[in-house]
DNA sequence: TTCATTTCTTAACCTAAGTCAATTTGAATT
DNA sequence: AATTCAAATTGACTTAGGTTAAGAAATGAA
């Protein structure tokens, strides 16, 4: 599980074993259960999150209805927007597979930063590259219909529709459950043509 | 104009005279003409842009139409996807208004970063707060409707409602340009009633 | 000012998403 | 296996966005 996150951290940094025991000194990782919120609406919290295994999902209490917005899976993190604006979070994040998950506080990462200024690039590098993609990806959600977007999941992210139950994947898509069920219909219908 | 640029940078890091004139000496600031294109689709640059006074636009040639998907205006920066992944870019870039911008080279960026750590160390918050803001703006686009999205707008961006011709709002706001003025035209018959 | 071109609006019609409600399916629990 | 509850589907109906086309308004260039 470690060699997970190491073999991550070279993509982007050469690391060494010191480094490396530094990091596992600081004892982040964490078995969580499925249905676990890490985050809820309204709570300031200094906790990132970096997936190792399973999934964790970000959604908006909206009028009582649950409006998922965001997955996160394998080797994927997530900073939550109150870490970096020091605000109360307008989000819940929760687990939806029981998962195994780095929690790290951010002084814990300003300190790991000037320690060791290697960390400082990478966490520049990547969240230069995260930012990229989400500005990718949020282009294509404004240029694609909801059926062009679920075609597009079906492509790219056939786990995401695997594992995460409509009604959470609706939202994602931008619309109700009920349309994408109809939405599906309607694919299967053209397929058979 | 050059105030503006270090008044931003101190939001950030404290900056010596030094390294103001190591950054002037750049010779960044460029002057560009409405219309002008910065960036083309399949181009590979590695210039980023970072607005002064004006407004550069985002957009994607889709079926021989313009999508357009950001608007960058004063004090705003945009590293574009090409310059990140290295990648022949899938927009256009292109200047609005007649506007002052300062254009970068990456490699120039790689070299500040390394001469002055402190800019490594912007370049990283910065990078972390604008991701966490696009973030928090897809999530706001997924979970409301076009007509909440205009509304909104009007709210927050009312400069750019007011400076971008409609057909080019209307594609942000991930609708065609009569949907657009269909919508303001039932919002004006609301706000009679 | 005039002409040409782009942008914006409006209308009629089509399609797909939203809403409300009933039903079926499936999963979890005892 | 039976019960319960949540999730997914389906149907009827409403609403709003997409499409096509025409005309009005605004803009820019000659």
């Amino acid at each position: 599980m470690q060699d997970i996150l190491f073999d991550f951290i070279s993509k982007y940094i050469s690391i060494t074993e010191d480094e490396k025991s530094a990091l596992l000194a600081l004892d982040l990782f964490r078995s969580v259960k499925k249905g676990t919120i890490l985050l809820k609406e309204g709570q300031k919290s200094k906790d990132c999150y970096f997936v190792l295994k399973g999934c964790i999902r970000v959604y908006y209490l909206i009028d009582g209805e649950e409006k998922t917005t965001a997955f996160y899976t394998e080797i994927e993190g997530l900073t939550p927007h109150c870490v970096i604006n020091e605000a109360p979070s307008e989000y819940f994040i929760t687990c939806i597979e029981d998962s195994i998950i780095l929690v790290s506080n951010s002084d814990m990462g300003a300190e790991m930063n000037s320690k060791f200024p290697k960390f400082e690039i990478m966490c520049r590098i990547l969240s230069e590259e995260l930012l990229v993609k989400e500005q990718i990806n949020f282009d294509e959600f404004k240029t694609s219909s909801p059926e062009q977007r679920y075609l597009n999941l079906l492509q790219n992210r056939l786990d995401l529709i695997q594992r995460v139950p409509q009604h959470q994947l609706a939202s994602y898509l931008g619309i109700k459950p009920q349309s994408l069920s109809r939405l599906r219909a309607r694919i299967l219908e053209k397929s058979k043509e």
